[in-house]
DNA sequence: CTCATCTGTCTAGCGGTGCTAGCATCTGGA
DNA sequence: TCCAGATGCTAGCACCGCTAGACAGATGAG
């Protein structure tokens, strides 16, 4: 009884291993060196094991999203008790990019690669669903009667597009404040 | 002499044929299926013909996503012809999104796979400067005081966005219509 | 305590990938 | 006609994701 208990226990801390490594190396090296050997070696258990816990390596990258998730949905909650809007939505902005540079292949994994992990359906992940509505607390004060779920959609679209064409170098490093502020600018502005 | 000219046109011809190959195939099956082996297979010769061509795959993925710029400059410079500002910018926003999803596998060449093409600098080739004045062209009018190229990079980022992130399901499909409108009215409003 | 079973892990291998060394063949000029 | 060089091929390297099947250790029954 016991027993199943403890390897239950075990089987999860391996679980978290696995997700933890690939983080962690996608993060220092780039996906492309995640490969289920490499990992295998990094945790030290052969390849075969990878599977008992994961379909396959799609799988690992979605659990790798779906923890980055959790995490950008804490930080944004954490930027959303500014007081005046502008503020507020400055803030909530600049957590985003600030979370997408500091873990640019955890930010891959959540938004760029092909991972099916539900967005904006019945079953939906919790993380995802509280990150987009601590979006959608920054931004609904500027809908001024338009649909504030669609404000924030463009919101974030706006926020997502710099920082990928930023990061494929499609858009000039320098611009990068005065991008922002225009977006703030223009999102905040009163119509 | 002649002799040599023939040659040097063939080798054109077949240059052509692969870029135009590895595009169909892109287009038809997806990245994923455009192999060097499938490619060779497709044009008829050997793998290593590829290689005396182009560096590697990645020159050839380069190589397409060049031709896409060429196409997108088009088709931007043709949309830009519009008379009132509002409908010129709106009929910009819509070829480039038409673009998009009529070719989602250039696209993604184009804009997402890493592909060092120099963009934004000395040597960024002509198609590419070309389409961003294009942007340009149509979003300079609103600028009103501020840095055009820095409004057309945040009008293009947020397009992107739209575009990257309906295709990922990470946007529903229902909303396109609504974020398009909401942006153009973003962009366009008299501050 | 012994033995059969069963769970868990490993080794080895399949069919695929991008890429290349080295051989054969074909061409054009002397 | 014969040779040199260009051209394209076969075969193979090291790697990929994934899996079948062998093996060892833990578990529970007698």
């Amino acid at each position: 009884m016991s027993i199943q208990q403890r390897r239950e226990r075990e089987r999860a801390q391996r679980h978290d291993l696995i997700v933890k490594t690939a983080r962690k190396l996608a993060e220092s090296e780039g996906w492309d060196a995640v490969t289920t050997r490499r990992l295998a070696d990094e945790i030290e258990y052969s390849q075969p094991v990878l599977y008992s816990h994961f379909a396959g390596k799609d799988a690992i990258v979605a659990a790798v999203a779906l923890e980055g998730f959790t995490e950008l949905a804490v930080r944004l909650r954490a930027a959303t008790r500014t007081g005046e809007p502008r503020a507020a939505l400055e803030g909530l902005a600049r957590a985003y990019m600030a979370f997408a540079e500091e873990n640019p292949a955890l930010y891959d994994a959540m938004f760029t690669m092909a991972v099916d992990l539900p967005f904006g359906q019945d079953d939906t992940p919790e993380p995802l669903r509280d990150g987009f509505q601590a979006l959608l607390s920054g931004v609904a004060q500027f809908a001024d009667g338009r649909d504030p779920a669609i404000l924030t959609e463009v919101a974030w679209s706006a926020l997502h597009g710099l920082i990928v064409l930023s990061r494929g170098g499609r858009l000039p490093a320098s611009g990068r404040e005065a991008r922002l502020t225009l977006l703030l600018d223009q999102l905040s502005a009163t119509r």
